[in-house]
DNA sequence: CCATTTCGGTTTATTATATGAACCAATGGT
DNA sequence: ACCATTGGTTCATATAATAAACCGAAATGG
C-alpha cells in the first residue's frame, strides 16, 4: 500500500463513536508503527485534515476538511438538496428519514431528519458508515452500482448484524434483481433490531448512483398502509432529488 | 517534502474558480512529474477525496470529504452555528456578512449571507481563500493567532491586491496592536476595490482563535452611522458565537 | 485527410523516502 | 517509589516514490 493511502486510511478510524484518538491508539488500531503514524498524522495536521487538542494531544478531524466540503457542495450540492427533501419527507410520512452517499466502497450518512409526529422514532448519527448488505439504503445503491463495487462488497464476508441480516452473497444478488424491478429496497431488522426501512436510489451526472434516500420506522408501527405510503413517498422524493442532481434512473430490467 | 504532503497539496489547487482539473494541468500547476501526480491522485481517488468525471477524466473534489466534514461538524459545529448568525447579522445591518475559518496558514470562507435591503451588495464565493494581510477577517484572526502563524504569514512577501493594500509587515504589526485594543479589524478597499469591511475574531476551545465574523459593504454606502453600527454588531455577534463555541476572548492588552 | 499536438495513462531503472525497533522524557496511577 | 503509559524522536535499513521516455487515443488544424 502506498504511503498516501496509509495516511488517508488513518482518517477512516475516526467516527462519531470515536471522534478523538491518541497516537498510540491510532497505531494500535491501524496496525502501523507508532513512528509511522506520528509522521503521517503530522502531515495530515499540516494540511488541516486533523488537529491536536487538549493536554493529552488527542487527534480529531481538522478544519481543513470544511473548505473542501464547501467546495464539493458548490460543485455537487447533494447535501444541501438532500437536506430539504429529507425534512419534507420526514414531515410527510411522520418517520425518520435520511440520505446516504457512496464514496468508494463506503456508504455514509449525509443528513437526516426526525419527525415530531411520534414519541418513539428511529434515531440516527452523523457520518455513520452503513453496511451495504444489511440496510435498505445499501441494497438500493448496490443494485445500481457498477460491477466492480458489487464484487468488492460481496466478495468479502458479510457481517451478521442481527438475526435477520442476510449474509449470503447469492441471496443478496437475488434480492438485487427484485429491487431493480420494484425500484425500491426494503430491510426489516436487518441492520438494527426493530427497524423497518425502505430506500430508493439517487442518481447524479447521468445514470451513476450516488446515494440513497431512506425512511426508517419502528417495526411495530409499520402496518401495510404505512408501508405502502413509505414506499411511494421515498420513490417520489428520490426521483425529485435525482432530477435536480442532473441524474437519470436507468430503465427497469426486462422481467423476462 | 513528504509524499503525503505532496498528495494533500494537490487538493489546494482546487478552488471555486477551478473546480475541475485534468492530469496534465495538475502536473503543470504543482510542478510535479505527471506520473507522480497520477499516482497521488489515484491514491486520493481511492479514498474518495477526488473523483474523475466526464469523458476527459477531469478530477474534482470527491464525496469522501463530506463524511469527514459531517464528522467535523458533529465535533466542532462552527459552520452550522455560524450560518444562523451570519444570516441574522446580514438582516440586522442590511449588508453582506460572512464567517471564515483558519486552517493551518490559510483562511477560507465557511459560510456567508446576503441582505435583500439594497440592490447593490458585496458578493462572495464559497470556499474562497482570503489573504491574512489584506482583509479585515485576516487581520482580526492574525491579531489573536499564535506567534508561529504570524511569523509564517508575515515572513513571506505580501501580495498587493489593490492600491490600498498594506504590504509592509511592520505596518501590519502596528495595525494588529491597534486591533487588539479596539477588538475589531477594519479594511477599506484592501482586498477588493470599493469594499469596506469590519471583522471580529471568533474563539473556540479556550482562547484559541478559530476564525472571524465579518461584514462587507460597498465603500460609498458606509457613512459614519453605518460604520459604527457595523462595528458594534459584528463584535456582538462574534462574542455570541465565541460563547456558544466554548471559547473565550483574551483580555485586551494594557494600552500602556 | 493526414500531420501534429495534447491528452490520460504506463513502464522501469534510479534514487530518495518511509519505516520500525529502540529509546526519551513526562505523566499518572498504585 | 515504582511501573506502565503516554507522545515524541532517532537512525540504520529497506522499501516505496520518482522522472524520463513511451504508448495509444482523441482532438486540432492546415
Amino acid at each position: 500500500m502506498g504511503t498516501t493511502s496509509k495516511a488517508l486510511s488513518l482518517l477512516r478510524l475516526f467516527s462519531n463513536s470515536q471522534t478523538d484518538i491518541g497516537l498510540t491508539e491510532l497505531s494500535r488500531q491501524s496496525g502501523m508503527n507508532k513512528a509511522t503514524v506520528y509522521r503521517l498524522m503530522s502531515d495530515l495536521a499540516e494540511h488541516g485534515f486533523v488537529e491536536q487538542i487538549g493536554p493529552d494531544r488527542l487527534y480529531r478531524i481538522g478544519p481543513g476538511v470544511m473548505r473542501l466540503a464547501v467546495l464539493r457542495e458548490a460543485t455537487v450540492p447533494l447535501r444541501s438538496i438532500a437536506k430539504e427533501h429529507v425534512r419534507a419527507l420526514a414531515d410527510e410520512v411522520g418517520e425518520t428519514t435520511h440520505v446516504s452517499q457512496v464514496s468508494g466502497d463506503e456508504l455514509s450518512t449525509l443528513t437526516y431528519a426526525y419527525s415530531a409526529k411520534h414519541g418513539t422514532r428511529v434515531t440516527m448519527e452523523d457520518a455513520e458508515c452503513l453496511p451495504f448488505h444489511a440496510t435498505s439504503s445499501g441494497l438500493a445503491v448496490l443494485t445500481y452500482a457498477n460491477a466492480a463495487l458489487v464484487h468488492s462488497i460481496l466478495s468479502k464476508p458479510l457481517e451478521r448484524r442481527t438475526a435477520h441480516t442476510i449474509v449470503d452473497s447469492q441471496q443478496i444478488k437475488d434480492e438485487m434483481k427484485r429491487i431493480a424491478i420494484r425500484g425500491y429496497a426494503e430491510s426489516i431488522s436487518g441492520f438494527e433490531q426493530d427497524v423497518h426501512s425502505v430506500a430508493a436510489p439517487i442518481f447524479a451526472g447521468g445514470e451513476m448512483v450516488c446515494g440513497a434516500l431512506a425512511i426508517a420506522a419502528p417495526v411495530g408501527r409499520v402496518n401495510e398502509a404505512l408501508r405502502l405510503k413509505m414506499i411511494d413517498a421515498v420513490q417520489n422524493r428520490a426521483r425529485m432529488i435525482t432530477e435536480i442532481m442532473g441524474g437519470a434512473m436507468p430503465p427497469s430490467p426486462d422481467p423476462a
